[in-house]
DNA sequence: GCCGCGTCTGACAACGTTGTCTCACGCTGC
DNA sequence: GCAGCGTGAGACAACGTTGTCAGACGCGGC
């Protein structure tokens, strides 16, 4: 006994340790950690005593060594200047691993790089990762697909340009809130809109331009295709549109820019042009980041619930690892989530 | 050679395969792998040869086994609103980490909370993390300290409020940095300077406080104490803060935030009393984060290295770790960071 | 030619867990 | 009472690496 408790209280109780003050196999303690069947209940209990007395913990390189398993998640992401997103992200799928007793180990990957498909492949290859979840653009990359399927390592994407059915993807129906966005702009006297796309190889770029162009429409106004500028989701590509709108003979009266980096790129070029904000310009952004909340005027925009879609992601994720999978595919969460309109004070009724 | 090829392209090939090929004993390529003595330079070679040709890449779980060592630095920190900080403290422990071969874990902790010494017990327990980084405040909590002393577990510390030169840690000379961004609003002729302290468990609090009535003191300016505010280093205790300084009957020309979350906050403050800035109220922030650019105007600010100061804290813990210290302490790299000031229009000459 | 010593290499046993196989036991149905 | 079966439990061999120890080999000194 006095053995026992030095044991666990500096080098580690092992299986073995346990097996022992339980009086069974060390198997049937392996069984007990596993969940696994044929143990009883009886038995089951005075096991799970002897694990809590001893504190015993699974080593995890053992399990993994021996299960042919690394228990090891990775997350690929691309290391932008849009740290909020980033952070909730990691919230989300470090959530997940932790539920489910997995590691969570990081790839950032600067882009672009011609470099990423080896990157990549050494990633895999290092970690041994069982699989690994790929927000956006990441899930899109082809070379990044391709090698991933080379190694046969299954995979989530975060708002895919083409979510399929047979993968794992989470993602917001980007059109709809891109409309109730435009919707709320419209409804405060302003026709004449500019918009600012994101970056194409963006899922969100694509849809957010559907969203607005039917939403204008559905209003009966006419698109203006030279209110559109091209943007790439970059403070800079942001400022440098608005002021391609802003000095226009009619510059519009309002700006949605597809995101709220790009947003922010907006309010300076309105500043550097000294147009008031809301009263000469309303500015509206997409994503809700930290910094919307933080400009002045607080910006309107849209918030998109990424720690819960990248929680619910890396969640089926494992559970298709472990084999823990719904037979009827429609009883599992759903890979859609709603977008919620934040109206702020960057948009107000056109003057 | 074409089972061997089949192995390095699907199979993973194992010290073994690579022993075969180059003829040797597996416990050579074993020396070779981990850079050990007594091995002729050109079996070194051979090996070398053979492990690139199969691709041959270490099992982290098996070494991790057999040496009884994880391989794994964990990163405890707070989960706060400033996560552009945080990001780039990842960025700076991720890079490390990968140059030594080592993985990284996470632990974001919410704070304040009661649970904070069993957390980190069991993600010690759990991950056998080998060292962990700790930065501001966490590195100042004594019962973290206490929990990872009692597991025996090396420590870095990032900005601590008490470096040990004993410990690892890494720090910038904050109270400098204040002392000249200080002097800069001095020298546009601002002599009313409101200053809204940090929250008192960081040691950037403390040290920025310092450097602000030094400079006071350099420049014959008396301290007039009710000019400084207390704060907690977030976006709205900065805001109140702005307001009682504000809404005084002889309000500062200047207010310095001690950081820029809070910086934001008076900024705000500001433009609901109407006041423009910097024409009627000059500001600075400290520590550079993303917002710091996006705000209008542009926060003058300080820049702390971040990204390198973590990166230089846990290569030092690995070196550490593996045994490799220098015998001179002081030929190491060194724990003192330079800060660097960013002035940009949110501060003006006094009107 | 032989001894001693340093340098290089290999055989073998850990490391702590899980997978596979086997066996003991108790229950059911005749 | 006994075959047949399912369930609970254990023995033993992996898993891929490193640590330990023993031995082969080459070389200088006598």
């Amino acid at each position: 006994m006095r053995t026992d408790e030095r044991a666990a209280a500096k080098l580690r109780a092992t299986i073995f340790d346990v097996a022992r003050h339980a009086g069974v196999s060390i198997k049937t303690v392996s069984r007990v950690v596993n969940n696994e069947p044929n143990v009883r209940e009886a038995t089951r209990d005075k096991v799970r005593a002897s694990i809590d007395a001893l504190h015993y913990r699974p080593n995890a390189a053992a399990r993994g060594l021996s299960a042919k398993r690394s228990f090891v998640i990775g997350l690929i992401y691309e290391n932008s200047e849009e740290f909020s997103y980033t952070k909730d992200l990691l919230s989300g799928v470090l959530g997940a691993c932790e539920t489910h007793n997995y590691s969570l180990l990081l790839r950032p990957l600067t882009l672009p790089s011609a470099e990423v498909s080896h990157s990549i492949h050494s990633f895999i290859r290092l970690t041994a990762a069982e699989g690994v979840v790929l927000p956006a653009p990441i899930g899109d990359m082809p070379e990044v697909m391709q090698v991933l399927s080379g190694l046969d390592v299954p995979v989530a994407t975060i708002s895919p340009k083409h979510p399929r059915s047979a993968d794992i993807s989470v993602y917001c129906d980007e059109a709809d809130a891109t409309f109730r966005l435009t919707e709320h702009v419209l409804a405060l006297g302003h026709t004449r809109i500019g918009f600012i796309k994101g970056h194409p190889d963006h899922r969100a770029s694509h849809e957010r331009l559907a969203g607005f162009t039917q939403a204008l429409q559905a209003n009966k106004i006419g698109l203006d295709a030279s209110l559109t500028e091209d943007g790439r989701f970059t403070f800079e590509s942001g400022r440098q549109a608005a002021f391609r709108l802003l000095r226009r003979e009619h510059p519009p009266t309002a700006i949605i820019a597809t995101n709220d980096e790009m947003a922010c790129g907006v309010m300076h070029a309105a500043h550097e042009l000294d147009l008031h904000i809301p009263h000469d310009v309303s500015i509206a952004g997409f994503d809700d980041t930290a910094v919307a909340s933080r400009l002045w005027p607080p910006l309107t925009t849209v918030r998109q619930p990424i720690t819960e879609m990248a929680e619910a992601a890396t969640s089926r994720l494992i559970q298709r690892l472990i084999g823990d999978e719904p037979e009827a595919p429609e009883a599992c969460s759903p890979g859609l989530f709603p977008c919620q309109l934040v109206i702020r004070r960057s948009t107000a009724a056109r003057s």
